[in-house]
DNA sequence: TCTTGAAGCTCTAGGGACTAGAGGGAATAT
DNA sequence: ATATTCCCTCTAGTCCCTAGAGCTTCAAGA
């Protein structure tokens, strides 16, 4: 059995937020002390672990909720719910890469070599959205 | 002069998220009418565009609240920001990259094809973190 | 056995960047 | 005059934690 601090250790993931995660029912302590603190088994450790996965992947506790409630032999479900976070971050990649444009085409054309008392051309891109190549 | 669902048009920012700005205290509104509306002139339009696009690249407010008060002859801290932001950008760029390749490595191992009964490896995939390139 | 210090407990509040809703008043077009 | 659309303030909710106050319990050494 492992206290809240052992299970903080083994997993990286700090003590308020496991009791955090209890709090929003993802996991739960299997037995308390006489003294009241949570004493955490195996089973505990493996389904933070779990959980840690999934937020490190970028899930979001709802759907690791779904994840770790899941009948673990509907494929189907597992691959569905993988699949949709894949399209999810290659947006993410994707909208990131224009922004990374975007700012190169700002920074380099600010050299800072103006002559003084110009409006630095970083502050002006800013402003000056029609440059820009999104679309809003 | 603008009512704030005017401004709201034309920056597609959300009536509720100019206020929020105002707040916050990002932008003001010139004036006021008899019966208490707000009424924006061409410089709050200018200001909120300039805000909308920080945001669109990923600025937080602060950040954003510095460049707006900044000295618009000041090329060395309004490059240095952006170069900062550059840096902060492609960092997140790299990273959803490692999550996107794991996710694939999951997604395809687990093809759905098993036999019956079998743990779906997608599943076996998010609770063992140790195939896992990612260092922690 | 006693004592100390680390680790645990609960509860509350804050953060960032909004978003939504209630319950009203103001502006405008007919 | 009225109907409709807009606007006002205020509060609370979202997501995923993080931090602090004030107190109790545990484990190890003397």
């Amino acid at each position: 059995m492992f206290s809240i601090g052992e299970l903080s250790r083994r997993t990286g993931v700090k003590v308020p937020t496991i009791r955090y995660y209890e709090q929003m029912g993802l996991i739960a302590a299997e037995a308390r002390t006489a003294g009241n603190q949570r004493r955490f088994s195996k089973q505990g450790l493996e389904r933070l672990h779990f959980i840690r996965h999934g937020r490190d992947l970028g899930l979001p506790l709802e759907t690791i909720r779904v994840l770790a409630g899941m009948d673990p032999t509907d494929h189907a479900e597992g691959h569905r719910i993988a699949n949709a976070h894949l399209a999810d971050i290659r947006d993410r990649i994707a909208r990131l890469m224009r922004l990374e444009a975007e700012l190169v085409r700002i920074s380099t054309r600010c050299s800072g070599g103006t002559a003084d008392g110009d409006t630095c051309s970083v502050l002006a891109a800013f402003g000056d959205h029609d440059q820009c190549d999104e679309d809003h």
